[in-house]
RNA sequence: GCGGACGUGGCGGAACUGGUAGACGCGCCAGAUUUAGGUUCUGGUACUGAGAAGUGUGAGAGUUCGAGUCUCUCCGUCCGCACCA
C-alpha cells in the first residue's frame, strides 16, 4: 500500500558513449528516485532508448555498416556506463523504440487517429537538394547550401502526412494552468508557442480575376488598422502567383529566387524582405479603394491562408517593406494624449496632419523599434483618424467596430487563431518507424490494416548516403490488399513520434495485446517527476502532452497531462561555452568513473551547481569533491574507533552538545527541504559539509554523550548524502551497526526538541546599515528588542545628536532605526 | 527577427517570502606534520583603508525604513524557433 511515485529521466538517443550532459541528467534523476524510495514510496524508474534518428544514417556511411548495428552496439556500450554509474534503474522495463514491439503500436496509434480523422495528407515544404535530389533537415542546411555537395538548397512541396494537433491548441494551452509543477518560463513558452489571437479573417476581392480566382483571404489581429492598408503581401506559392507567373516571366523569376531558401523559421525571419509588384489591385473591403498587390518572400504559403494585409504605419515589418519599395504610409491613429515625449511629441504632430509619404517617412526613422510597443501601451491615449466613419475610435473600439463591419457586409468575420501549426510527421528517412500506409494505384491511400502491423523496417540494409534503402529498394514497397496491388509509404515517421509516448509504455513494456496495458498505465501515470534538458522545453514536451491527451481520448488511460512536476537542467559547460564534439571541449565521463570511482562523479555534478542552472566544468572541483569523500570516510572510521556509542539522552547534554546536536537536526531539517520541495542538491550538499565541519571542531569522543551526538550527526550526515553517493554510504551505513539496506532505511527527521533556542541573535541596523548584534530572548517582547537595539553602545555612536524618527522591527531578524 | 532565461569575489556558487551580501567548495597565502614533492591538518582570503570606516551583486534610473531580490531603460551571454535529438 505504498504511494507510488514515477519518476523518470528523458531517454538517450544512442549516440556512442555518455557524455557529462547523461550525467548530469540521469544523476539529478536517481537521486530523486533514491530519496523517494527513503521515503518509503513505491519507486518506478526506467530507462530506455530514443533509437531511430538521423545520426545513424551518418554514422553508418561513414563507418559502412547498417543504422541498426551502429545503434544496438551503443545501446550496449551506454547501458554498461549507466551500470557503472550506479543508476538504479528497474532494467526489466528497458525498451528501445527501433524494435518492432514498440513502434508497430506507435503505428496502430497513427492508423486509428486516421480513422478518427485527426491524420490528413497535404504538402508542405521541404529543404531540397536539386543535386543530391534529397530532401534535407534543417541541420543538413549550411549557410543556405547542402552539406554534402554545397549547392543551394531550395524549398520545395511534397505530399505529408500531418496530425491535427491544432484540434487540441485549446486544451493545450488552457491545462498549461493546472501544471504547478512545471517551471513558470516553460509554461510560458508553450503558451507563446501555441499564440492564441483573436482577430478578423477576410476577403479582398480582386479588380480583375486570374485564372478564374478573382479574390483572396487574409487574417489580421489588427482589424483596427484596416484603414490604413496600402498594400497587400501574398506568398511566392500561392496559386495567384504561380498563376501570374505562367505569364510574367519576370515574377516566375522572383518566384524561383523565393524558393532558393531554408524552410527554418529563424533563417525567414532574419532574411532580407523581398518583393515584387503583380500589377494587380485588390478592392479594400472598406474604402473601396484599390490596393496593390505584391509577392514577398516573408509570406509562407504553409502559414495561415499564405496572404496578409499590410499597414506600414503601424506594423514595423510593413514599415521597412513600405519604405524599400516606396509604398504609401498611411496612419490611423493620433495621439490625444497630453502627457507625451519628446520623441512621441515630435512623431505625433507629423501623423495628425496630411503630410506627404515622404515626410512621413523621415518621420518614422527616430525609432521603429519603439513607437509599435508605444501604441500597445496606450490605447485609451488614442484615436483612430484617416478611418471615414471609424474617426475618434479608440484601437479597441475601432477593432469591435470593423469586424462588425466587415461582418455586415459579408466579406469577413471575427476568428480565433492559433500560431501553432498542425504537426508534419512524415519524414523522408530510412531510420525510423515506416508509416502504415498504402498508396493505391490510382492515387490515395489506405492504412494498414491492424493485423498486418506492423509495417516491418529491414535492419539489414546498406546505405548510399543520398537515398532511403526502403526507397531505393522497389521490392520493399510491394504490397497487396485484399487481391489489388498497393505500394507501401516509403516515408517514415519523425522521431519525435517514439517520444512522446515512451514513458507510458515503461509502465507495461511487454504488452503484446495492445499499445498500453490500461491498469498499469493507470496506476503509474502520471510521471511523478520528469527531468531533462530545457532544449526539450517546447517541441517535445508540447507532443507528448498532446500525445497523452489522445490516448485518453482513445481510452487507453485515464489522465489528462502526462507530467506532473518537471525539472529542467542546465547545460554542462566548459571554459564557458558549451561541451559539443564540434568545440572539442568535451570531457569524457568514462575517464573520470575509472579514476575517482562514480560517486566522487556524481557528487561534482550535483554540487557544482543547482540543476537548473549551467554547470562549469572543473578538474579541481572533481578533487574536491573526491577530498570530501575521504573526510567523509575518515570521520567515520575515527569515529568508531571510539567504541560503542549508546543512544543519545537529550536531556543530559552539556551546552557544546545541545549545540551541536542542534545543528544536526537543523541539517536535517534544510537537507529534506532541499532534496524535496527545493531541488537545490547543491545546497544540501553544503548543508551536510557545515555539518561535517562543526563535528570536526567540536565532536569530543571522551564521553558517552559526546560519542552518542557524534553518532547521531555522523549517522544522519550517511542518511542525507545516500542519494547522491550510494555506494560510499552504503558501506558506512553499515560500518554504523545497521543491519538493513541503505535505500530502505528511513529518511531521518528533524526533532522539533532539538531545535528549540533559547536567544536569538538579532541584526541592528542604522538608516540601513548594519551597525550592531544584539542576542535576544526568544520569547522578548518587541520593547525590550527595541531597548536592546538602541541601547547598544554603537548604535548610540551612530545615532548620537540625530531624533529617532521611526525603529522598524522585523522579528527574529532584525532592528532598523531611521533616524536623522 | 520572435519567444524564454541568465549576469554576485580570482573561479563554481550561497543569500528560499524585500531584511546581516559572499554559506559551501575550488584556487591562493601563511603555519604544522612530513621534511623531495604530494597527502593530511590549522588559520586567513570581496575591494579600499594603519584604523575608524567607506565602497560593492553587468550599466543607469525608480519604488521602499531597507533592493542581489520588485519596476523601467540599456548592454552582454545562453536556449528554442516546428526536419538535430
Amino acid at each position: 500500500n505504498r504511494e507510488k511515485f514515477y519518476c523518470l529521466s528523458m531517454f538517450p538517443y544512442p549516440s556512442g558513449k555518455l557524455h557529462m550532459g547523461h550525467v548530469r541528467n540521469y544523476t539529478i534523476g536517481d537521486v530523486i528516485s533514491r530519496y523517494q524510495r527513503m521515503q518509503g514510496k513505491n519507486v518506478l524508474q526506467p530507462m530506455g532508448w530514443d533509437a531511430f534518428g538521423l545520426p545513424a544514417e551518418n554514422a553508418a556511411i561513414k563507418h559502412h555498416t547498417a543504422p541498426a548495428v551502429w545503434t544496438y552496439e551503443n545501446i550496449d556500450y551506454m547501458k554498461a556506463q549507466l551500470k557503472q554509474l550506479g543508476f538504479g534503474y528497474d532494467w526489466s522495463r528497458e525498451l528501445a523504440t527501433c524494435k518492432p514491439d514498440y513502434y508497430r503500436w506507435e503505428q496502430w496509434f497513427f492508423t486509428r487517429l486516421y480513422q478518427k480523422g485527426l491524420v490528413y495528407k497535404k504538402t508542405a515544404a521541404v529543404n531540397w537538394c536539386p543535386n543530391d535530389q534529397t530532401v534535407l533537415a534543417n541541420e543538413q542546411v549550411i549557410d543556405g547550401c547542402c552539406w554534402r555537395c554545397d549547392t543551394a538548397v531550395e524549398r520545395k512541396e511534397i505530399p505529408q502526412w500531418f496530425i491535427k494537433i491544432t484540434a487540441y491548441a485549446e486544451e493545450l494551452l488552457d491545462d498549461l494552468d493546472k501544471l504547478d509543477g512545471w517551471p513558470e518560463q516553460v509554461r510560458t513558452m508553450q503558451r507563446n508557442w501555441i499564440g492564441k489571437s483573436r482577430g478578423v479573417q477576410f476577403r479582398f476581392d480582386l479588380t480583375a480575376a486570374v485564372a478564374g480566382i478573382d479574390s483572396f483571404e487574409v487574417y489580421t489581429t489588427r482589424p483596427d488598422t484596416l484603414m490604413g492598408v496600402t498594400y497587400a503581401s501574398i506568398a511566392a506559392e500561392h496559386p495567384i502567383a504561380l498563376a501570374l507567373a505562367k505569364n510574367n516571366p519576370q515574377l516566375a523569376a522572383f518566384i524561383r529566387d523565393c524558393k532558393t531558401q531554408s524552410v527554418a523559421e529563424a533563417d525567414m525571419a532574419t532574411m532580407e524582405k523581398k518583393g515584387m509588384a503583380t500589377g494587380l489591385t485588390a478592392i479594400h473591403p472598406i474604402s473601396g479603394e484599390a490596393v496593390p498587390v505584391w509577392v514577398a518572400n516573408y509570406v509562407l504559403m504553409d502559414y495561415g491562408s499564405g496572404a496578409i494585409m499590410a499597414v506600414p504605419a503601424h506594423d514595423e515589418r510593413d514599415f521597412e517593406f513600405a519604405n524599400k519599395h516606396q509604398l504609401p504610409i498611411k496612419p490611423v491613429f493620433e495621439n490625444i494624449s497630453t502627457e507625451v515625449g519628446e520623441n512621441e511629441e515630435n512623431f505625433h504632430k507629423g501623423l495628425s496632419n496630411d503630410s506627404d509619404p515622404e515626410e512621413i517617412r523621415k518621420l518614422y526613422e527616430f525609432d521603429t523599434s519603439r513607437w509599435q510597443d508605444w501604441y500597445a501601451s496606450k490605447d485609451d491615449n488614442l484615436a483612430m483618424v484617416n478611418s471615414g466613419e471609424f474617426d475618434g475610435l479608440t484601437p479597441a473600439q475601432g477593432f469591435d467596430a470593423i469586424a462588425a463591419k466587415l461582418t455586415a457586409l459579408g466579406c469577413g468575420e471575427i476568428k480565433i487563431n492559433y500560431r501553432l501549426r498542425d504537426w508534419g510527421v512524415s519524414r523522408q528517412r530510412y531510420w525510423g518507424a515506416p508509416i502504415p500506409m498504402f498508396n493505391l494505384p490510382g492515387g490515395g491511400e489506405i492504412p494498414v490494416p491492424a493485423e498486418r502491423l506492423p509495417v516491418l523496417l529491414p535492419e539489414d540494409v546498406e546505405m548510399d548516403g543520398v537515398q532511403s534503402p526502403i526507397k531505393a529498394d522497389p521490392q520493399w514497397r510491394v504490397a497487396e490488399l485484399d487481391g489489388a496491388a498497393v505500394e507501401h509509404e516509403t516515408d517514415t515517421f519523425d522521431t519525435f513520434m517514439e517520444s512522446s509516448w515512451y514513458y507510458a509504455r515503461y509502465t507495461c513494456p511487454d504488452y503484446r495485446d495492445g499499445m498500453l496495458d490500461s491498469a498499469a498505465a493507470n496506476y503509474w501515470l502520471p510521471v511523478d517527476q520528469y527531468v531533462g534538458g530545457i532544449e526539450h522545453a517546447i517541441l517535445h514536451l508540447l507532443y507528448a502532452r498532446f500525445f497523452h491527451k489522445l490516448m485518453r481520448d482513445e481510452g487507453l488511460l485515464n489522465s489528462d497531462e502526462p507530467f506532473t512536476r518537471l525539472l529542467c537542467q542546465g547545460m554542462v559547460l566548459k571554459d564557458g561555452a558549451k561541451m559539443s564534439k564540434s568545440k572539442g571541449n568535451t570531457v569524457d565521463p568514462q575517464q573520470l568513473i575509472d579514476r575517482y570511482g562514480a560517486d566522487t562523479v556524481r557528487l561534482f555534478t550535483m554540487f557544482a551547481a543547482p540543476p537548473e542552472q549551467s554547470l562549469e566544468w572543473s578538474e579541481s572541483g572533481v578533487e574536491g569533491a573526491h577530498r570530501f569523500l575521504r573526510k567523509l570516510w575518515k570521520m567515520v572510521h575515527a569515529h568508531l574507533q571510539g567504541g560503542a556509542a549508546p543512544a543519545v539522552d537529550a536531556e543530559a547534554l552539556d551546552q557544546a552538545q545541545r549545540d551541536l546536536r542542534r545543528k544536526t537536526h537543523e541539517t536535517i531539517a534544510k537537507v529534506g527541504d532541499d532534496y524535496g520541495r527545493r531541488q537545490t542538491f547543491n545546497t544540501a550538499i553544503a548543508a551536510v559539509m557545515e555539518l561535517l565541519n562543526e563535528l570536526g571542531r567540536h565532536a569530543d569522543r571522551t564521553t558517552a554523550n559526546g560519542l552518542a551526538v557524534e553518532r547521531e550527526a555522523l549517522s544522519a550526515a550517511v542518511l542525507l548524502l545516500a542519494p547522491i553517493v550510494p555506494h560510499i554510504c552504503h558501506r558506512l551505513w553499515q560500518a554504523l551497526g545497521h543491519e538493513d539496506n541503505l535505500l530502505d532505511a528511513c529518511w531521518p527527521a528533524a526533532d522539533p526538541a532539538a531545535l528549540v533556542k533559547s536567544t536569538i541573535q538579532m541584526v541592528v541596523q542604522v538608516n540601513g546599515k548594519l551597525r550592531a548584534h544584539i542576542d535576544i530572548a526568544v520569547a522578548a517582547d518587541r520593547d525590550t528588542i527595541e531597548q536592546a537595539a538602541l541601547s547598544h553602545e554603537n548604535v548610540l555612536r551612530f545615532t548620537e545628536g540625530q531624533t529617532i524618527r521611526k525603529v522598524i522591527v522585523v522579528p527574529n531578524k532584525l532592528v532598523n532605526i531611521v533616524a536623522n
